[in-house]
Order: C-alpha cells, then sequence, then structure tokens
DNA sequence: ATAGACTCTGTACTCGACCCCAGAGTCAAG
DNA sequence: CTTGACTCTGGGGTCGAGTACAGAGTCTAT
C-alpha cells in the first residue's frame, strides 16, 4: 500500500494520519479551518493533503497562535500578502516580549521571597504569606497587565 | 464615618471595598476561600478584615497562583508549615523558568522567520508561511511542551 | 450474510474564574 | 411609609479548544 498523495481518507484515518482527535477534525470543519468534503456514498472522503494542513494549524499552535489568528494565516497561505503575514507574526511577537518581562518581574519577586523566608527566624511571620497579606506585594500588581 | 477595623460590611460593600465583583465573592465563597458569615436579620454582614483576605487572593493570583493554590496557602496562612509555603512557591518558580525558557526559544524563532521574511525575494514563498506548512519546526514541537 | 469497525448528525460536557440575570424579599433614608 | 438601593437564592452564560457520547446508519472482511 503505496501511500502515495492522490490517496483518500476516511476521517478516522485522516485523523490517525495527522495525530489529532477524530473530534478535532470536525471541531476545525466547524471553525471552517478545514473543508468538508462531500460524501461519496455515505461517508466523506478526505484528500492526503489535509494531513499537512491539520499539521501546519497544531505548529502554529505550538508558536502559541490562537485558531482565530490561524484561520487568517491560513487565509493568507497563499504567499500573496506578506506584510499581513508579517503582521500577525509581529503582534505575537509583542505579546512574547511582554510576557517574558512579566515573568521575568516575576521570577525576581518570588525567588526573593523564598530566599528572604529561608532564612527569617522561625518567630518571625513567613515572609512570603507576609508579602501577600499586605499591600507591599507592588510588584506584583504591575506583572499581571499583561495576562493573556 | 471612621473606617476603624471592628466594622462589618455587606456583601456589596466589602466588594467594593476589596475592588473585586460581588459575584466575585460568592464564588470566593463557594470554593472555601472565604467564609460565609450567618445572617444578621436578613443579610450577611462581612467584617472588614475580610478585605486584607480578598487582597491576599488577589495577589496570589497576580502572581499566577491557581485558586486551588491559593487555597493551600490560605490553609497554611498562619505561618506554621513554612516549608508547605515554601514548596508551594518554588513549584511555582519551576513553572516560570520553564514557560521562559519556551518563551523565549519562541521568541527567537519568530524573530528569525520575520527577519527572513522581510528579505526574501517576492517570487519565494514567505518563509514564516514555509516553516509552518513543513515539518522543519522542529522548535516549535518543543516550545510548547509546558504550558499551564 | 453477518460481525464488528467505522461514520454520520447532533448535543452536551470539560476546565478556570468568573459575570449576569430574574424574581422575591429587605433595609435605610427622607 | 414609601422609595430606591440593596441582598437573597438559584440558575444560566462566557471564553478557547477541544472531548465525550448517543443512536442510527454503513462499509468491509470473512
Amino acid at each position: 500500500m503505496p501511500s502515495n498523495s492522490s490517496e483518500s481518507l476516511t476521517i478516522g484515518r485522516l485523523a490517525r494520519a495527522a495525530g489529532v482527535g477524530l473530534e478535532t477534525i470536525r471541531y476545525y470543519q466547524q471553525r471552517g479551518l478545514l473543508p468538508v468534503p462531500s460524501p461519496i456514498g455515505a461517508f466523506r472522503h478526505y484528500p492526503m493533503q489535509l494531513t499537512a494542513r491539520i499539521r501546519f494549524i497544531k505548529r502554529a499552535q505550538e508558536l502559541g497562535f490562537s485558531l482565530d489568528e490561524i484561520t487568517e494565516l491560513l487565509r493568507l497561505e497563499d504567499g500573496a500578502d506578506r506584510h499581513s503575514i508579517r503582521r500577525i507574526a509581529a503582534s505575537r511577537l509583542g505579546q512574547i516580549e511582554q510576557k517574558l518581562l512579566d515573568l521575568k518581574r516575576l521570577r525576581k519577586l518570588l525567588k526573593h521571597l523564598v530566599a528572604e523566608c529561608e532564612h527569617t527566624r522561625a518567630d518571625l511571620p513567613c515572609p512570603i504569606i507576609a508579602s501577600l497579606a499586605n499591600s507591599s506585594g507592588r510588584a506584583a500588581a504591575q506583572a499581571a497587565t499583561s495576562n493573556r
């Protein structure tokens, strides 16, 4: 059974071939990320090439794109409009930068607290709790401004 | 009207005092993060001190703790068990470190792609799309291992 | 011809952290 | 004592990305 690319698959085989659940495919169809072929007989048949499209979606997700963004990417897939593509990628990049800043601030704060807690005398209140309990958790208020 | 701390508030006032929605308070009650005082007459009355507890919760959330984790933190709030507190904080710290690594890898990859796209000749396929379309997006597969 | 694996449509549920609404009752100010 | 702002209980909805299931039909290998 040579898997030449003109072969067509039932939905379950497509799902296995693409490494996703069968319901995922139906879900992507609903969202318009995948076409819904008309049935041959009672069942629909899917061209092999869709596995590539599904993997495209999955990889884009791993890069943190939402399905909405991916829908747009797919719309532009023909490569015509590179500016739009770059715009989407750049916006995602901006989100990442922001998140990195937030996380770094957070890490600093938490590290500090844990360290402090380690050598605070047992008769004094735990600094971690203390910092949560009173309003001196200034850093925190800022840190979460861009939780997406 | 001196806001001495022995004052008691109705739920709406408490919510405003703590800067959260009234439904948030009810939700926290359901989750066991806040006590449900027995009503005086028809309405429940909340001690002022609860604003501190609510702000504790909010600040902990901003540090990325889940309500489940915060429940545990509150359980330990008396400061008795510092080891547990540090354990929770340290585990959160670990998550942050991992996330930072992921995001840095992602940023590198995306930056690279955007830059490449900018000076690829128009007759060649857009590299961003290309990298999503074929399996050369290796970096991506790793990058998402620890999405929480 | 029949067993069993599969597919179809459609609906409902999951997670986390809330938000919003309806309808009835109640409290405080004027 | 009325008005209007509030509270009560109880339920539902939201977001994103799926997962689960029910019940009926159908394809394929034996």
